[in-house]
DNA sequence: TCCGTGAGGTTGACTAGGAAACTACCATTT
DNA sequence: AAATGGTAGTTTCCTAGTCAACCTCACGGA
């Protein structure tokens, strides 16, 4: 009479112990570089397209724009990334040192990626890699993970 | 020259992104019930073994004590918990209101899952979930997933 | 027996983010 | 020109974690 199901039985649940492990591996990489997870995630964002404004990051990153404010100070006050403009409509890049720090994190994103996910198959990869494509695409999922 | 990488073109990226989507539209539900994630989780672990220390949930749930120790207590002011057994060795258990509430949670957390995965092939769902698995088993992971 | 060690729990300081109030500026309307 | 509305950013308050210092007690050894 009302067995509550083993929640392992949930896609979600095994999705979501995997991905954690995946992302606090990810984390303890990067802190070692003296960065968070979002703040690479911003950096990365600023990468290659000059001139983004807070709000665009708002956008891309699916945060508010109270965390994009102070995540932004603290880029700053780290020096990786510089603001021009004023009050309204200003537009955020990456310093030089924020620009030389992007290829070393990146280089950290996928070596951690491959020593996850190599233990598959080139068969097996491919096959989750679609599986989740698909998920991503039928919910019209945007919003880049920063956490 | 040093072209930085699609960061889409990370299986861990797609697999947060996927996943994040999954949890947050689950913590809105289980928010609707005046329950957090985490705290649903507490009361998922609890139930069907009475008697079950703090120390117990930090293993289970990969929280730090003193995180477990503030979930208690906001479970126990919730009414939806007991503590019993004093300063050293005390032993957590649900009570009746949080007896009641699991089975409603387990039915939103299978709602969820089924409304994300339903998308996918019977073949497709059970691909996903042997890959998931076999990560889990490679990698030894055994920490449920509590954000 | 009594002491010390260390495990179980709590607490306080700190951090990152969300929500909402607030500020500053621009554009449009009148 | 003045008022008004809307968008961009900041700030304040709140929540839920971590970390580390701290209490308390059980138990093993001298």
């Amino acid at each position: 009479m009302s067995d509550i199901p083993d929640l392992t039985a949930h896609t979600g649940y095994l999705l979501r112990m995997v991905s954690n492990a995946v992302s606090q591996k990810f984390a303890r990489d990067v802190e070692g570089e003296g960065v968070t997870v979002a703040e690479w995630a911003m950096l990365r964002s600023l990468y290659g397209s000059d001139a983004t404004t807070p709000s665009d990051l708002v956008r891309k990153m699916g945060m508010t724009k109270g965390a994009i404010s102070k995540l932004a100070d603290r880029l700053l006050d780290k020096g990786l990334i510089a603001r021009t403009g004023s009050n309204r409509g200003q537009s955020l890049s990456l310093s030089p040192a924020g620009a030389q720090r992007v290829p070393i994190l990146a280089a950290l994103a996928d070596q951690n990626d491959a020593a996850f996910f190599t233990v598959l198959s080139g068969e097996e990869h491919k096959q989750l890699r679609d599986l989740l494509h698909g998920l991503i695409k039928t919910h019209g999922l945007t919003t880049m993970p920063v956490d």
